[in-house]
DNA sequence: TTGAAAGCGCTAACAG
DNA sequence: CTGTTAGCGCTTTCAA
């Protein structure tokens, strides 16, 4: 292992300025307590140098980095990319750097892969954790800082998520609304809390109207996933589908495409989340709107507040708006 | 400015062991030199304490972070976000963390974001810089190890670019096939490199043949951009338009469905990159697709090659392919 | 107001 | 094979 040639150093310029390395340290961090004619030389020498302190160094004697993580599911999922850059604005916005991780939907590595980002940086952001209760539970507490996005997670940890219970019963209601009484809904990973969420809101339809049958299928998050249940969805007979988000409803409505169903014709279908490119879909998709980059916003102003020693914040719930487009319409009698 | 309560370190496990920090060095380090029996023995008790060494420490010490960053001109941009998890997949793979620095199109602070993200990190990926020849030519040197991707870069840093040129003029002799004689062409950011390839093969179109006429205007590199530019697009009565990427394609498209203007029977639009919603666009784009993730994974190759200090590795450039779909049609005669 | 010295947590050269 | 020691580059007491 050889070692990298040092490089410049608090010394060098100490010793170019004729001063100690504290002062240079001082002036660096704009101390008040040093002689202004002083400060102006070791500036002067600094600059002259190219030198600015090593943030590692910096890092280990002032136990923080500056930097934080954003562990996510899936780097190719719009909404978890849009998380990101919400809070990569922010954060850098407030002089934070952001490291990621994406976890591939392993679950098995998404412990070890949030607690290795986690000891790199000064808080972190989990996104979707797709583990099991028990598991986040007794993980999140050796996290701290840390804010969990679009899942539930006890009292101690701040919460920003969006509402699926309710979107998806927007969606759902909205299809009722268009008379249809046999909806296939694509599940995503069992994992998922906001698949749970989800599936409360269809029980909760099924309690309020007795008419409406409601399919679960076993599906995925992937617009692959949606595009492989096509033929399941075709099976069920059902004039509407909804997608766990837009990815498998747009999957899917390309796979009837494929099979010559027509859609809305023949079948409504939407999507949650309302993803950048639901409305230049074709159709266009019926969905309903979170507003992915501003959680990552608060996300990141949450966890901000828990780096500075703030108070934690309360968790906050946002609730999509149904935005409804030219993939659903009234069902064919 | 508080100091962060200390955690368990080191000598923590030594003491408790029985032995010197060194020794625990060596052991989490995997070197043979220490008696089987006593390593046994200290890494029971690192177990027990749960200690893991302190990855800031270890980087200041080893002169090396296992981190590179990424620096792209906007996280919005699905190439860039395709790109960035390429990276991201394959470095994490070899055990590398990333962090990812938006610029957000900001030229003014390429340089400082560049330079401030390459300080922590053992290597830089530059996307697509925006900045101007002389100052990337004068960067790049201070950055080492960087490799560049989508833009050209002297002979010094490896670079992983997309053959623009040859995109544009497939999708331009493509319309040319069709029968469009008046094209028009919707000019990204013009500091970007990649847009002076783009109009390179247009120069070379109006060469070969003398019959067209290819009007460039200046737009910009976003959705809206290409939204906006409709009313000059419908001015220039061009009967074809390619986008300078698939997201000003769409918005165009957008903006002339808002027009009553009907694509592809009206005027044809193609675009260029084949992000992954180009082919659920209403109607499905033409567009030339750019293997964004797979130069990801080459643009880690390249630069953990430099990293492990060996050779650079060539420039490579990679030809995208002519996607032909349904929003490309004949001339209107 | 400034400098000397200690120490953040770790690794590596050097003795033994 | 193991421990002692020095030092990565910086900040911060403590004394002067």
């Amino acid at each position: 292992m050889t070692r990298p040639p040092r490089t410049l150093n608090i010394s060098d310029v100490a010793e170019r300025a004729g001063v100690s390395p504290a002062t240079v340290s001082r002036v660096m961090n704009g101390n008040p307590t040093v002689d202004p004619e002083l400060a102006r030389r070791v500036r002067e020498t600094a600059a002259e140098l190219g030198y600015s302190a090593n943030p590692l160094a910096r890092s280990l004697v002032l136990g923080r980095t500056q930097t934080i993580a954003v562990v996510v599911p899936n780097l190719a999922n719009p909404t978890f990319q849009e998380i990101l850059r919400g809070i990569s604005r922010s954060a850098s916005r407030d002089g934070f750097h952001v490291l990621v991780a994406d976890t591939n939907e392993t679950v098995a590595e998404e412990r070890s892969l949030a607690t290795e980002a986690r000891r790199r940086t000064d808080g972190l952001v989990l996104c979707a954790p797709r583990m099991g209760e028990a598991e986040l539970t007794a993980l999140l507490p050796t996290l701290t800082p840390v804010v969990v996005v679009n899942r539930d997670a006890g009292h101690d940890v701040p919460v920003i998520a969006a509402d699926y219970r309710s979107a998806l019963h927007d969606v759902a209601q909205h299809l009722y609304d268009l008379g249809h009484r046999r909806i296939v809904y694509l599940a995503g990973v069992r994992a998922s809390a906001t698949n749970t969420q989800r599936a409360e809101a269809l029980d909760e339809l099924r309690r309020r109207h007795n008419d409406v049958s409601v399919i679960e299928i076993d599906c995925g998050v992937s617009f692959q996933d949606g595009a492989g249940a096509v033929d399941t969805v075709i099976a069920t007979r059902a004039t509407a589908a909804i997608g766990f988000n837009d990815l498998v409803a747009l999957g899917l409505v390309n796979g009837l495409r494929s099979r010559s169903v027509r859609v809305p014709d023949d079948i409504s279908v939407a999507g949650l989340d309302d993803i950048p490119f639901a409305q230049f879909a074709s159709p266009p998709l019926t969905s309903a709107t979170v507003p992915t980059s501003e959680m990552g916003e608060h996300a990141w102003a949450a966890l901000h507040r828990l780096i500075e020693g703030r108070e934690a914040a309360p968790a906050m719930f946002f609730r999509p708006r149904l935005q409804v487009r030219e993939s659903t319409a009234r069902a064919p009698r």
